[in-house]
DNA sequence: CGTCTAATTGAACATCGTCAATACTTGTGG
DNA sequence: CCACAAGTATTGACGATGTTCAATTAGACG
């Protein structure tokens, strides 16, 4: 968890080229759905642009101003915030046409610093544009709230998670949670490409990076899963998803 | 019958049906800030009324068609939701001003149930109406924009807890986020009433109902704060938010 | 190919959960 | 207003789950 201190902050690089939401494969599950496409160019031009963000750089810190929330285009991020006793705590992974900063709108600051796990780009929204623009397409403003109140549900889920489950469980919810997101974007319904270290999956789940090495090799003994370095491949769902369903 | 708690009452508890933002004494923390006099005006026009919600009774329940959204006007409320497990886990605690039913936008159905712990009412605010409105007005949008993400920050702070603090640590920064979320409400400073069992209270820190007790003892064995019944006074508070921030 | 980080695994220990017995509150009806 | 019942809270003993510390191995990257 020492990243952060890892390379100094990389200027802003934002990509020449035009922003294209009509024609980007995301567009369906991002925030244009739902839009004429007349309204989607109107979109594009008010995306601030492309950002590339290279593996272990930040986006943004918490503290920082907030300005604009972005969308993952391409690659993975975590994001992570100071608890009270000042441990850097994961409190999310993202990927593909999911939102990063929606917690900044409320105090004007972001509330977590994003960093990205492997190389990433994404679309850059300034938010008082965004704002302005909705206001004129009702679409483009129901969409966004759903995004909003996905993550207030998303966060949700994670509670449920946390509160109640025990080790083994959170690791497999953990898994097959990532498993559906990557699902719905085309990739592999059984096999992940873990981006993070069994530390910030640990710190996401509450539990001690030991615990999920052992958790791991538990289930790949009892012929679950498959492990090779980062990436598993999930053998019996069926299984799995049961053994989340069973109450402690 | 006249249980005599130290906070005094703030709000005045006889009001006529007519909704009056404009003279409501949490217009200042509620959805009107920033509104212009006329602005609000056309507010309670949209507001569809209030519901008294009695005690222990269902504002909405997980699974019902999604169409407004509430602000508690006075009283208090817990939400849950079902576990994968199955297990009913309460997954927040709402007071005066706060919103419920954010989490239904995205999907169009409420995720969660919301149970009054006290006779309470609240606003009922139709969601649709309230969409076209704040196209209409900026500051609006602006002001539920920063509500939606007031609510997925408590979230991850939540998280945080959640997710690294040992029980004591749960307990006493679950104590203090209720002191100071009623300290803004104009309620006593170092009592709280708890409005809820230790049962619910252990389903949303991630206890048991029994380590909720036996902290809450051990804390006053210490000397750190005073309970009686349901009533809880926090004697000495700078301690107590040290060790909170301590490390586990 | 060597160094550094990440991951695995073991053993001892701490925290919290479970089960159980008891006491206290609160609400109800006599 | 009191007595009783149901729900809620406290406390103890014991055990399970997960943490901590430590040693070792495997991978990643220059």
């Amino acid at each position: 968890m020492a990243r952060h201190t890892a390379p100094p902050p990389p200027f802003p690089r934002l990509e020449p080229f035009k922003v294209a939401c009509s024609t980007c494969c995301l567009r369906h599950i991002c925030l244009p759905t739902g839009l004429a496409p007349a309204e989607i160019e109107q979109l594009e031009r008010m995306v601030h642009g492309r950002r590339v963000v290279p593996r272990n750089t930040v986006l943004f810190h918490a503290g920082e101003t907030f300005e604009s929330i972005y969308v993952v285009r391409t690659g993975f991020f975590k994001t992570s915030a100071i608890a009270e006793d000042g441990r850097d705590q994961v409190t999310g992974f993202q990927m593909a046409a999911e939102l990063l900063g929606l917690d900044g709108i409320c105090g004007g600051a972001h509330t977590c610093t994003a960093v990205a796990l492997e190389d990433s780009q994404v679309c850059v929204i300034p938010y008082a544009k965004l704002d302005d623009l909705s206001r004129d397409f009702e679409q483009l403003q129901q969409q966004f709230h759903r995004l909003m109140s996905r993550e207030i549900v998303r966060e949700q889920q994670v509670l449920l998670m946390l509160g109640a489950m025990r080790a083994e469980q959170r690791v497999i919810a953990f898994l097959m949670n990532l498993l559906k997101r990557l699902q719905v974007r085309g990739f592999s319904s059984s096999s992940v490409v873990l981006r993070m270290t069994r530390e910030e999956i640990g710190s996401y789940l509450g539990l001690t990076l030991e615990t999920i090495s052992r958790t791991l090799s538990k289930l790949q003994d009892e012929g679950m899963l498959e492990i090779r370095a980062r990436e598993v491949r999930l053998l019996k769902q069926r299984q799995l998803s049961q053994l989340v369903r069973q109450a402690a």
